[in-house]
RNA sequence: GGGCCCGUAGCUCAGUCGGUAGAGCAGGCGGCUCUUAACCGCAAGGUCAGGGGUUCGAAUCCCCUCGGGCCCGCCA
């Protein structure tokens, strides 16, 4: 390689020297192993200076640190665990040995070894090498051992080295699986069932938004990438699977943001015979367990006990219109006319266009008034009906729908409708659209009014964004550190 | 899309008013049998993101490009 640092060329000898006498820098595998807390725990049972004699335990983890005393070694490693001192004395395991070993280890290396549980005297749980084993040979050294990985930009690119020098950013991770297993979990024992339908489909709908286009060969025809899950959960309602949900990635075509990724995981769950009172109640018992989980992982995170104990208290209800005319001053919101609306938006900082549909300037206002000040659990209910073409009108208020969103530190975590299952009244709401703006014609899937003619059940549906989900329960205040590999510019 | 900021050794960071590019970690050599950001000594390591300009002289000032961050806008 004519582009390798000496220091990789100096690392590059070793591999060479080791293969040279015969020894494999790159083994197959290291059996009988255990985690490195349990070493720990047992060497913290023995007395400072003592070692388990007779007794036998296998680790492998990443060297951290080497420090080298003359004829005795402390090494480091670290596992999923946690981490762990060796302790390489030349008075057992040999002189030469010793000393080959000492010269030929580098930090980053992986290794496995097997040896007595100890507590050194200083009172550090380690172990007695008796045997070592190179498991990987690191030619590129680690981050920086003491601060890590700091460069945001290298840590979204090159997420290995973020997650091999960060027990933090390993443990996000983890709680992120965690999270979602719960989830799964959560639906599945309400009885629902989980689904899976096509990314790439004909026409994305469900919501309004820039698709992603690809081309399918075998169809010589262009296809998209779905922006929402909706219309097919709810053709499977249709179809009499009465409980599903879907946990699966979504693409829009727009860009990434502290709070939004073009590529981003969506949980949606569809209820039938049930409306949005039922999906309330749901979504309260949801993120009370799932608040109180996270804050049980994460002990140490000061926003993750927080969060367990503001879902604990149970959420806020407040009325869209009421509280947007309390928060901005304004009044009458309801009578107001599209180019009413529309000149207020811009007052409030909007730049949409002006021939947006006047729901879309209600959400702008709500947006720039009301989303701020949601920083605790809040229900947000009943939103004016032309901002919502998918939800069933409400049974009392006129003008409006039955749907709530729902906030928390200031940004939205979810949404929920009683879903419109009149078929004549669906076609009308796209059509609405349609003529407010030529763009949404990408949302009227004329297949799913079809399905409706055949009749759905009463149902309520919900949408929850699982990255924000995970940034909101263990205090991470932007997407980029929830998803391992955002997408970012090729270099 | 707009504004502000950042890019110096593999990593973490200094670099003053424009005057010979620095430290720590990692790596090399030597020393050290209880350290844990080990320590001590020696030597080595640079396209200062890239390109252009101003200047006797540019990491430093100006312009452009690339990459990134934050805020705003867009994302019904």
């Amino acid at each position: 390689m004519t582009d390798e640092t000496p220091l990789e060329h100096e690392r590059r000898q070793k591999v060479a020297r080791w293969r040279s006498e015969g020894r494999e820098p790159y083994p197959w595998n290291f059996p009988g192993r255990v985690a490195s807390e349990v070493v720990r725990a047992r060497a913290s049972t023995l007395s400072s200076g003592d070692e388990a004699i007779g007794e036998t335990a296998r680790v492998a983890g990443r060297l951290r640190a080497l420090r080298v005393h003359g004829r005795t070694a402390f090494a480091d490693i670290d596992d999923l665990s946690g981490s762990l001192q060796l302790l390489l004395r030349a008075d057992v395991l040999g002189e030469a040995l010793y000393q080959s070993w000492i010269s030929d280890l580098d930090s980053g290396d992986v290794v496995g070894a097997e040896g007595a549980p100890a507590l050194s005297r200083r009172g550090e749980p380690s172990l007695v090498v008796r045997e070592l084993q190179l498991l990987a040979k690191a030619i590129a050294p680690p981050p920086e051992k003491f601060h890590g990985l700091q460069d945001a930009e290298e840590r979204l690119r090159r997420r290995y080295l973020d997650l091999l020098s960060s027990p933090e950013t390993r443990q996000r991770f983890r709680v992120r699986s965690l999270l979602t297993r719960e989830t799964r979990s959560f639906f599945e024992e309400a009885g629902f069932l989980e689904v899976e339908t096509s990314v790439l489909v004909p026409l994305a709908g469900g919501a309004a938004a820039a698709p992603f286009v690809t081309h399918a060969k075998y169809l010589e025809q262009d296809v998209q990438l779905r922006i929402a899950l909706e219309l097919p959960l709810k053709r499977l309602i249709v179809g009499g699977l009465e409980r599903v949900f879907e946990l699966a990635k979504c693409f829009r075509n727009e860009d990434l943001d502290t709070t939004h990724s073009p590529e981003f995981t969506m949980l949606e769950a569809y209820w039938a015979y049930a409306d949005y009172n039922d999906m309330q109640a749901l979504t309260e018992r949801l993120y009370q367990r799932l608040a109180a989980r996270a804050a049980a992982l994460l002990p140490e995170v000061p926003e993750a006990q927080e969060s367990a104990r503001a879902f604990a208290a149970g959420f806020s209800k407040v009325d869209f219109v009421d509280e947007l005319e309390r928060t901005s001053g304004i009044t009458g919101l309801l009578e107001k006319s599209s180019a009413q609306l529309r000149d207020l938006a811009r007052a409030a900082g909007s730049t949409v266009p002006d021939d947006s549909p006047p729901g879309v300037f209600l959400d702008k206002l709500f947006e720039h008034y009301v989303e701020p000040t949601l920083s605790r659990p809040t229900f947000v209910l009943d939103h004016p009906l032309s901002t919502t073409p998918l939800a069933k009108r409400h049974r009392r208020l006129a003008g409006r729908v039955e749907r709530f969103e729902f906030f928390y530190r200031g940004y939205e975590l979810g949404n929920a409708y009683s879903e419109l299952t009149d078929p004549d009244e669906q076609e009308r709401r796209f059509q609405e659209q349609l003529e407010a703006r030529a763009e949404y014609r990408y949302a009227y899937d004329a297949d799913f009014i079809r399905a409706l003619r055949h009749g759905m059940p009463p149902t309520t549906g919900i949408g929850i964004g699982i990255d924000r989900m995970v940034m909101a329960l263990t205090g991470t205040p932007s997407i980029k550190d929830v998803l391992l590999f955002p997408l970012v510019r090729s270099t």
